[in-house]
Formats: structure tokens, sequence, C-alpha cells
DNA sequence: GCCGTAGGACTACCA
DNA sequence: ACTGGTAGTCCTACGGCG
């Protein structure tokens, strides 16, 4: 008999699998009181909107198309007539179904003659989920009944469920004496896990330590692994990098060894994918989370705010800055040594295994929050929102509100389309050239969100866009007009977005221990941000360069506006970039500031607000290495509380070696808290006579720059180019291993050209003081001082003319 | 052949 | 593979000089 079951579930994952010549969708959902389970919906069918461009075509005829691929008939199972809106108006549509997701490429293709086809190439599950109006991290209302040993779902809602997945964070480590681990010939030897607070080694060599668990083969220990996942049944897997390594590695060990890593619900196999650029590995009924993925996505879109900041996005710099803790650290090239190695070397190894898949759990949970929240903002399922990009998210997001407000989904662009949009860039914002010098009593003002509230305000939106005179509308300096009703879907969805942060960032002032209010708070913040982006990204759906031009046309007016009124006020604006303006106090005071802040906003649209971003004892602004202008992107302010804030200098530039940014950060110091030009003399002579006398250590004079193209398609020289091939010639390391890596090498004294002298640091054995004195030191540290009249000479002291 | 410089390629930054 | 604005490095090419 049928057994009905009614579930509240998260939804881990959604995907499909052809049943007879019907594709079926098929739901992982984990709920109360109910095993993890798929669910298969067999009453979703594929399809597309065709806008014909003949209008006596009717559905009946639609019906009775005898429509081919080659020699393949495409199944239409259904023509619905409807009315949608396009571009602003509403047009007539034919919905087309088919049985199968592989008949709708084909669709597209022969429904060319009848007129324009549109939402074809959006994925089958990600169109299940947008038409069921159900975003996957919020949850769904489930009801099913059960056919032999499935569940076939009757009705699925959107619901808000609160439920606990299970996460497992694992490491493994292969045994590679030669170079580069390969996957055929180096085998795993340890596999380490976390999980609900057990914490494990598996390895194939006895180890004394209680963690660990010794099998008598690498296959054993693939197959106890997979058990493991299994028996926990866990939802979500956490790796670092895994998606790249890890797990592409255990699946060919698995294949080598015959072992078994079937780790998916129901014994499936892992699927490897690409998702844009990067690899998505898609587990069935389960949740892989790269936490690497993650730091990238974080450290690229939340950069500004205190988030992450490290120089490199390894497992142990981004575990440092966010624990400020150093995680045991073991050099990757001599883990094959400790496999070989005494007792010692062994324990060692295996604490360092587990201590890496520690470490990670503390990142993992550092992160998941954030990215949780991402996926319920835009809609979408964890494991997609682990590896989309923001204009990805966005875009999905957007999809749904389409939907939602009965729009059809304009179509991507064609690659000759992208070249055009790419070839004509837009203006963008306006930064004021600041004066160099030395300010005290600075106040900092600044537009939240500006590019977010400026769409809202003036409903820039590609379907908004008039040329009627008749109509009520908003006009861009740009000189393209927006009407002022209906609401576009873009300034909609931003207004409910930004709604939403102001109710969320006044509960958090009453919970501010809340992590899920602050992660909410966050991820809507990214998102909203990325809005004006993708009006002007060339592969957008949404691309209009009219409605960017606007945004920065109006973005301009509106600080310029800030500047003059600033100045009328008697301020003197030191400096402004995009959405700020700097105001040098003089003779003013901070509530003098605060009443023009206050007078200022009573002017504004309501929902533009100007606000304090801080009040500075002092600034530096610098000049421009070649002319005398004063240089953009560049300043120091030191807070009343004593915090520095520093922009643009070498100092925040990895590209620069560290002896350079320390020595700057102790002039900028200097100057900012004591005022005084000759403790910094002091400071620069000191470093230039170390520089000198051989006494600076090697890793303080490495500089990184990334190799971010192929090591072929570079067309000149550069240092980092020519240290890398250096290291390759002399067999050192792989080419493979340095594309896109950063390099960190070294100026040394052997060669004329700078690329001629910089080697890799591994293979720096000394370094040419001359280069970091002339090309480091005195460029960062000099401009700073010339403020405050220092001249090169007396920087260098004695022994500066040596050429002479 | 040496010098200085203009311009291109490139990277990493700010918002 | 969300945008544009910006500084600054190193390299190459080029013109002037002798």
């Amino acid at each position: 008999m049928d057994e009905k079951i009614e579930i509240d579930a998260l939804i881990l994952d959604v995907d499909y699998v052809n049943i007879g010549d019907k594709s079926t969708i098929r739901i992982a959902a984990t709920g109360k009181g109910s095993d993890t389970a798929f669910f298969y919906d067999k009453s979703f069918s594929p399809y597309v909107y065709l806008i014909p461009s003949n209008r006596r075509l009717d559905a009946e005829t639609m019906k009775r198309l005898d429509l081919r691929s080659k020699d393949t008939r495409i199944e239409i199972s259904g023509v619905e007539e409807k009315e949608i809106k396009h571009a602003g108006r509403g047009v007539r549509v034919f919905k087309i179904s088919t049985t199968n997701t592989r008949y709708v490429p084909m669709l597209r293709d022969s429904l060319g003659e009848f007129g324009e086809c549109y939402e074809h190439d959006i994925l089958f599950w990600k169109r299940y989920i947008i038409d069921k109006g159900i975003s996957p991290m919020h949850g769904a209302r489930i009801t099913a009944h059960k056919e032999g040993d499935v569940f076939v779902v009757d009705k699925i809602e959107k619901a808000d469920v609160k439920e606990d997945l299970t996460h497992l964070c694992f490491d493994i480590e292969t045994y590679n004496p030669i170079g580069a681990p390969r996957q055929e010939k180096d085998p795993v030897i340890m596999i380490s896990y976390s999980c609900n607070g057990n914490r494990k080694v598996l390895t194939t060599k006895k180890i004394d330590r209680e963690f660990v668990i010794c099998f008598e083969s690498e296959k054993e220990m693939i197959n106890a692994f997979s058990e493991v996942i299994r028996s926990m049944d866990v939802d979500i897997i956490a790796g670092y990098n895994s998606s790249n390594f890890d797990i592409p590695y255990l699946v060919k060990r698995a294949e080598v060894t015959g072992a078994d890593f079937a780790i998916g619900r129901g014994r499936e196999q892992v699927k490897m994918e690409h998702h844009g650029l990067v690899e998505a590995v898609k587990i069935p009924g389960r949740i892989n989370v790269d936490v690497y993925n993650v730091a990238k996505f974080v450290s690229v879109v939340g950069a500004s705010e205190k988030l992450i900041r490290a120089n490199r996005l390894t497992l142990s710099e981004v575990y440092g800055a966010i624990t400020g803790d150093v995680k045991k650290m073991v050099d990757r090239r001599n883990i094959w040594q400790l496999w070989d190695g005494s007792k010692d070397d062994l324990e060692n190894l295996a604490d360092y295994s587990l201590a890496d898949s520690l470490a990670l759990d503390e990142l993992y949970k550092f992160f998941i929050n954030l990215e949780i929240e991402v996926s319920k903002v835009s809609g979408t399922t964890l494991g997609e929102a682990c590896v989309s990009t923001t204009g990805q998210l966005v875009e999905f997001l957007l999809m749904r509100y389409a939907y939602d407000n009965k729009e059809i989904v304009p179509n991507k662009p064609s690659d000759s389309e992208i070249r055009m949009r790419e070839a004509n860039p837009i203006e963008g914002a306006y930064v004021k050239t600041p004066d160099a010098g030395v300010y005290r009593n600075i106040g900092v003002f600044d537009f939240r969100g500006l590019y977010p509230s400026i769409i809202i305000t003036y409903n820039i939106d590609p379907s908004t866009i008039c040329n009627d005179e008749s109509a009520e509308f908003y006009q861009s300096p740009a000189g393209t007009r927006f009407l002022k009703e209906p609401a576009g879907i873009i300034p909609s969805a931003l207004r409910r977005l930004t709604g939403e942060r102001l109710g969320i960032k006044k509960a958090a002032k009453k919970d501010p221990d809340n992590k899920e209010l602050a992660a909410r708070s966050q991820a809507l913040k990214i998102i909203a941000n990325s809005f004006y982006g993708y009006l002007g990204y060339a592969r957008s759906r949404w691309y209009s360069r009219d409605c960017a031009a606007s945004v920065t046309a109006l973005g301009r007016a509106h600080i310029m506006q800030t500047i003059d009124a600033a100045e009328k006020a008697g301020f003197r604006v030191l400096y402004s970039d995009t959405d700020s303006i700097f105001l040098l106090l003089e003779g003013k005071s901070k509530e003098d500031a605060l009443g023009f802040l206050k007078k200022f906003n009573s002017s504004l649209p309501e929902s533009m607000e100007l606000e304090l971003e801080d009040f500075y004892v002092s600034g530096v602004f610098v000049g421009k290495r070649g002319g005398d202008s004063g240089a953009k992107k560049k300043y120091a302010l030191l807070s009343e509380s004593g915090r520095i804030k520093i922009r643009g200098f070498e100092l925040v530039r990895r590209d620069w070696s560290g002896v350079a940014r320390e020595t700057q950060r102790k002039v900028l110091e200097a100057i900012l808290k004591n005022g005084s030009k000759d403790e910094a003399i002091k400071i620069v002579k000191d470093v230039v006579s170390m520089l000198r006398e051989n006494k600076v250590p090697i890793g303080d004079l490495v500089i990184r720059t990334q190799l971010r193209k192929r090591i072929d398609s570079y067309d000149g020289k550069s240092p980092e180019l020519a240290a890398a091939k250096k290291a390759i010639e002399k067999g050192i390391r792989s080419k493979d291993d340095l594309e896109g890596s950063t390099i960190n090498y070294v100026v040394t004294r052997s060669g004329s050209s700078v690329s001629e002298k910089a080697v890799l640091e591994e293979m720096a054995d000394n370094y040419d003081p001359d280069y970091y004195i002339e090309h480091q030191i005195i460029p960062a540290t000099l401009k700073i001082l010339k403020e405050l009249g220092v001249s090169e000479e007396e920087l260098k002291g004695r022994g500066s003319q040596r050429r002479l």
C-alpha cells in the first residue's frame, strides 16, 4: 500500500536521473526524525520559451510539428500559450515542454525558424527550484509516497527549516619522493578526518598515537574512509583544495588499488564537473565544500572589512589570519622522508596530518555560516553557492525574481556580443587628486552602498529605460531616462535586500554575538554590492551599458555635489574616491563637521545617506613618483584610538619585499604618531646600513609576484618570470607547479638586469644591497619623507656616492 | 656604446 | 569570468650625444 509521508527538510542537493526517456528530478533532503533520502519528482518537465516571429502561429500547430535534430525526433510533451513580460512589455510566448533534457538544446536549434528561443540554457535542477519557489537552504515541506523502494514527491513547497548538518573535514597525505604527487604511482599514506568530535588518522604503518588506525593496505584504508562517511551519514564533506587535489586523488587511487570510494548516498560515485573556471566535485546526496574556494571568494569579495587578510591562501596562512595561532607545519616536500624515517618522524607526520584536519575544521566553522547565508540569499544549494562567482549568484537571484514577476529571462550574449561589450567600457568613478602633505585633524565621510542606493533611487533597470516624453522619468547625467514606475526587477530585488539588511543590523545590535545574523548581513552586503558590476559585466544576461553608465554618472554627480557642499560649508576637501570625502577640519570642530553632515543629509533622497566613517588625528598623502601631483589611492590615517589605516602604500602590496614594507610602516608610524622627522630618517638609515653590511635575512628580501598567465604566453621579460624559468631549467620546480602560482624571488648580485639577478627564494644564497636600497627602501620611504623636506642624500648617508 | 625617456606589459591595489 | 581608476615596476625601443 501507499505509504504517505510529509517532512520539513533542508535540501542538500537537486539533480536529475533519466528514468526511461524521462528526465526526473531527484532531491536529496534531510529532515527531522528521518534519514536523509532521495525524493523523485516525476511531474516536472524541461521546457523552453519561444517568442514566435509569426503571429498566426498557434499552440495546436506547434504541438503537431515534427521537429528533428539530425536523426532524432524531438519529443514535445506540451505546448502552452502564455503572456509574459519581455524588455518592459507584454509578449505572447509558447512554453514548449519536452521529456528529456537532451532535447532542450535541439529544441533551441530547430525552433530558430519560428522565432526566438528563451530560457533554454537554464539547468534543469535550477529550473525546478525556481519554478517551485524553493530555496534549498531555507528548506521545503515535502509530501511524498513510496513506490517500491523510492519516495515520489506529491507536493513540494517552501518552508523555513532549522536542521543541523553533519560535516566531516579531511585531509590526505601522499608519498611522493620525486616532485609533485602522481596519481597513478604515488600512494595515499594517510587520511585524517574530524567529524562530530571523532578525530582519526587512517594510515598503513603502525604509529604510536591513540588517534591512529593502521590498515594492511592503501585499499583497505580507502575502504575504511568511505565507510566512515557512510556510517556517520555525513551531509557535508569539507577539504582544502580538495576539489582539485584530495578527492580526484582518492578517486584515482581507488581505481588503481581496487578500493571502494563510492561515497555518495546509495553508494553512488563522485562526479567531477567544470563550473566556470573552477572544478566542482559532486558527491550525490551530500555537499562538497572546498574551503579553499570559500576563502578565495571571501578574500576577493569581502576583503575591505575585517573578514580575512592573508598574503597567500594556504591552509596555514588562512588559519593564522583567522585564529592568530600558528599551525603545526611540515614542508610538503619532506613528507616522504618522515614516512621513511624514525618512530618520531612517523608520529610527527601523524600529528601534522591530524592538525591539518583540525585547522580545517576551524576554518570551516568560520566560513560556513556566511556560505549558508549566501545560499539562502541567492536561493541556491550550498554546494552551488560554494563554487559560484558573485556574478552567478546575482544572476540566479535575478532569474528567480524574473520568474516570480512573470518576466522572461534574457539570453546570454553571443561571443561577438561579449567582445563588443568588452571593447566599449563605461566611464567609472571620480577620484580627486590630493595635495601631498601631512595633515592634522581629518574627518572622513562616506556613502554606504552608494551604487545600490542609486539603482533603487533612480529605478535603474534595463526594462525601465524610456524615451517617452509623456511618462514620469528620472534622467541620469549620461542622458538616459528611467521610468519612475513600475519598479524594475533589479531595483526591487535590491530594495528587498537592503531592507532586509537594515532589519538584520537592528536585530544584530540587540544580539551582537549572533553569528548567524552577522553572516546574513555580510551575505546581503556582498550580493547587493555586486549588482552594479553585473549590469556592466560583458557576459551578463541583464547587461545594459546605459544602466551601468548611468549608475557611475549619478555616483560622480552625487560625490561632486557633496564636495561642493562641504567646500561651501567652509571645509577643505583633501581627497575623495568614488563614495568618500576627506575633510580637513583646520579651525573647525568635530561638531561643525557633524552639523554639516546632518544638514547635507536632509537634502538627499531618502534612500541615500552620507555617514561618518571616522575622525583622524593625522594623515599623510604622498606625491606621485614621476610628477608633482599627489598620488591617488594612497594614504595613511591615524585614528584617535591609535589605529593606523593604510591604503595603497607599498606596505600593503605583497609584491614588495618585507624590508621595504616594514621600513615604510615604521616611517609612517613615526610621522603619524610622533611627528618625528629625525626618528624616521634614523629608521631608514639603519636599514640601509644593515643592507650594506649584509645583515638582513634573505627571508625579508623576498618579493612575491604571481604569474597570472601561462609561462610561454608572456611577451616580455620580468624578474618573476626569469626566476621561474631558471628554476625550471635547473629542474628544481616544474612548469605546472609554477604557472598561476606566486613566485617568491630574491634579487642577487649576479647579472646586470633585475631579471638576470632574480632567483627563487630557495635558490638564493646572496642578495644585492644596491638593488634593495635603490629600488625598494628609498622609493618606499623617500616619497613620504619628501613631505617633510628630506632629500635623497640625507637618507642614504655616507657611502652613497660610491659610483663616483 | 651610454644616457634618459616614452610607452607597453604586467601586477596589485582602491572603491 | 562583477566594474573602472590608479600607481608603479621592469623592459624595450628610440633619439641624442660623441
